[in-house]
DNA sequence: ATAAATTCTGTAGTCACTACAGGATCAAGC
DNA sequence: GCTTGATCCTGTAGTGACTACAGAATTTAT
């Protein structure tokens, strides 16, 4: 049983987060020493740790949650992991291709911007009907 | 002179969305009728609209109203501008990568994901170390 | 014995809105 | 004149996912 400092540590979680985690139920609320500090078993710093894994993976807290539920129940529910996994991924390129949009336009916008000139043409795009 | 619903109208931002920009300082606080109501002249909807399209660009609130300050006196300062674009070009790009990896991580995650497995490959993938 | 590190609770701040609640006023039709 | 519905007002609280304190208690290291 570890302290809370080390299961950041071991999970890559911060400190504020794990408690974050336990206010809102994401994660079981960890026993505790006589001193009233927490205490972190192996299983809770896993459950961190796959908790860290899907956030950078840019899961939804909401998500994730689901996802460490199906992955605590035996019967690992492929099917319900691949749905979640596919409207994240459409969603991941709807992003990608937003950006690419918009960085486009920004260059677009921005092409004309020289140190010499009077009126910044970006500001007269930004500015007109 | 119109009311609030009119320049919500014409400048694409929303009414409660309108107000929240006057109360953090975003925008000057309009004219008041006899009856208390807003009233915004075409200068005022001209405002909004330059900063619905840098929200639509991507820019962070702050960033816009430093380009609307920047627009506002009269030399157009193309090098803030540009530097300011640049930033925010970068920082798109970066977004970019960052999605584009995260994609080929859940396809590669998801890949073996198949409606009649017993494990799911991605959760196993996310539990071990 | 003292200093530094860690932990605790609880609250508030971040960003950019959005959603009410509860009331006032206005415009249009009868 | 009256009713109905649309619009507007203020003020507060909620969202997501943390992050940053304040102020206290305790533990660990020197």
């Amino acid at each position: 049983m570890i302290a809370i400092g080390e299961a950041s540590r071991q999970s890559g979680v911060g400190i504020e987060t794990i408690r974050y985690y336990e206010r809102v139920g994401l994660v079981p609320r960890p026993e505790r020493a006589a001193n009233n500090r927490r205490l972190y078993s192996a299983a809770d710093v896993g459950r961190l740790r796959f908790l860290k894994k899907c956030r950078d993976l840019g899961f939804a807290l909401a998500d994730a949650k689901t996802l460490l539920d199906l992955s605590e129940q035996c019967s690992d529910d492929c099917r319900s992991v691949k749905e979640l996994a596919d409207i994240h991924i459409a969603d991941v390129r709807r992003k990608i291709s937003e950006l690419t949009e918009l960085e486009a336009a920004l260059n677009e916008l921005t092409a004309n911007c020289a140190s010499g000139n009077v009126a910044c043409p970006m500001l007269g795009r930004l500015r007109s009907k």
